[in-house]
DNA sequence: GATCCGTGGAT
DNA sequence: TATCCAAGGAT
C-alpha cells in the first residue's frame, strides 16, 4: 500500500541495458554528442508516426541531405516527394521552413534552449523539449503519448485525456532528473513503446513495477482513459487519370493549405458527403470505375471514383501538367493518390494493384 | 479547447 | 472488418 516513489535512476539503469538501437540515437555510455540535426529530423518524423515507418525515411533523408544546410538548399518538390507516404504533409513543409531559418538566420545551428526551439516552424512543446533534452542535455520535461501513459499508470490517474494532460505534465516534470535528461527522456519513451504498451503491458518485467499504483489496483491496461472520439463520416469524390501514349499522366500540385497540402495528386473535385460533382480537367472519352479506391484519413472515410481516358500528345489541360513516369510516378504521391494512380495504371497491369486497396 | 491533418500495423 | 493507436503541431 505504501508505494515508494518511482526512481529515475532505476529507469536509467534499465535503459543502459535495454535501449533500443535506433539509427538517430546515440547509445547510452557512448560519450558522443547527439547531432541536433538528426535529433530534430527524427523527432519531426516521429510525430504521430511509428518507429518502423520512420526508419527508412530518416536514412533516406540523412543520406541525401546530411546537414540542415543541405536540406535548406534542397528543392521543395524533391523534399515533398521524399516525404510522400509518411503522412501529415504539413510536417514536410514546416521542415523546409525550419531548415531555411536555421541555415540562413542561425548559421546552421539549432537553438540550444526549449524556448528558442519552440519558436521554429513545426516544433511544438513536445519536440522542443525532446531536442533540448536529447541534443543539448537540458532538463526539459518531455510529454508525449508514451510519457502520458506511463505517468497515468504509475500514479493511477483515472481522469480522461485530453483533460488530464496538464496533470500528467506536472507529474512528469516532478520526476525529470537533472542528470542525463536526454537518456531519461528516451528511456521513458522506450519503456512506453516496449513494456508499458497500450495493450498487454509487460508489467512483470517492468523496471518500475514496484512503484506502479495502477498495477497495484489491477487497472494498468485501462489507463490512460480517453474521451470517446467522434465517428468518421463517409465522403465521396472522383479523380481523373489522363494518360498520353508516351505514358505521361496529368498531375497537379495541391495548394499548401488543407488536406495533402503541397503534394502532387491526380486532378479531381472536392471530397464531400453526398453527390459527387467535379468537371474533368480536359475533354476525353472518360471511363469511370465507381468506388475504385477506398482510403481512411484521420477524420473521414473516402470512397473515390477513378475516371480514365487515353489522350493525344499535345493536349492542353485546365489544370496541372503531364508528368512522365521519370518525372513523377506513384511513389511520389500521397498514399490515396498512389492507390488511384496504380489502380488506373493497373487496368493494363493488374498485378501491380494490391487486392486490399480495391473495393 | 476543438478541429484538422495521414498512414500502416496490431488486435 | 472495424477500431485503436504512434516520439504532435497549427489554427
Amino acid at each position: 500500500m505504501c508505494n515508494q516513489a518511482a526512481d529515475p535512476e532505476i529507469l536509467l539503469a534499465w535503459y543502459d541495458i535495454h535501449a533500443r538501437d535506433l539509427p538517430w540515437r546515440v547509445p547510452p555510455g557512448a560519450d558522443l554528442r547527439a547531432d541536433p540535426y538528426a535529433v530534430w529530423l527524427s523527432e519531426v518524423m516521429l510525430q504521430q508516426t511509428t518507429v518502423a515507418a520512420v526508419r527508412k525515411y530518416f536514412l533516406d533523408f540523412t543520406d541525401r541531405w546530411p546537414t540542415v544546410s543541405d536540406l535548406a538548399a534542397a528543392d521543395d518538390d524533391a523534399v515533398m516527394a521524399a516525404w510522400a507516404g509518411l503522412g501529415y504533409y504539413a510536417r514536410a513543409r514546416n521542415l523546409l521552413k525550419c531548415a531555411r531559418v536555421v541555415a540562413r538566420d542561425l548559421d546552421g545551428r539549432f537553438p540550444d534552449t526549449e524556448a528558442g526551439l519552440r519558436d521554429l516552424p513545426g516544433i511544438g512543446p513536445y519536440t522542443a523539449a525532446a531536442i533540448a533534452a536529447i541534443a543539448f542535455e537540458r532538463p526539459a520535461t518531455v510529454l508525449d503519448g508514451n510519457v502520458e501513459r506511463v505517468m497515468a499508470r504509475i500514479h493511477a490517474v483515472e481522469a480522461p485525456l485530453p483533460g488530464a494532460k496538464e496533470t500528467l505534465r506536472g507529474l512528469a516534470a516532478a520526476l525529470t532528473p537533472a542528470a542525463r535528461p536526454g537518456d531519461y527522456a528516451q528511456a521513458v519513451m522506450d519503456l512506453g513503446a516496449t513494456i508499458c504498451t497500450p495493450r498487454n503491458p509487460a508489467c512483470g518485467i517492468c523496471p518500475w513495477r514496484q512503484p506502479c499504483r495502477a498495477r497495484d489496483l489491477g487497472i494498468a491496461e485501462t489507463l490512460p482513459r480517453k474521451t470517446p472520439k467522434a465517428a468518421k463520416p463517409v465522403r465521396r469524390g472522383i479523380v481523373y487519370f489522363a494518360q498520353r501514349s508516351d505514358g505521361a499522366v496529368l498531375l497537379e500540385r495541391r495548394p499548401d493549405k488543407g488536406l495533402l497540402g503541397g503534394m502532387l495528386g491526380l486532378p479531381g473535385g472536392p471530397w464531400a458527403e453526398g453527390e459527387i460533382v467535379a468537371a474533368p480537367p480536359l475533354e476525353a472519352d472518360w471511363q469511370i470505375t465507381a468506388g475504385a479506391v477506398r482510403h481512411t484519413f484521420t477524420h473521414f472515410h473516402l470512397i473515390l471514383d477513378v475516371a480514365m481516358a487515353p489522350v493525344d500528345e499535345g493536349i492542353e489541360a485546365l489544370t496541372g501538367r503531364f508528368f512522365t513516369p521519370e518525372e513523377a510516378g506513384p511513389d511520389d504521391l500521397p498514399t490515396v493518390m498512389r492507390k488511384a494512380y496504380q489502380f488506373a495504371a493497373g487496368q493494363h497491369r493488374p498485378s501491380k494493384v494490391p487486392k486490399t486497396d480495391i473495393a
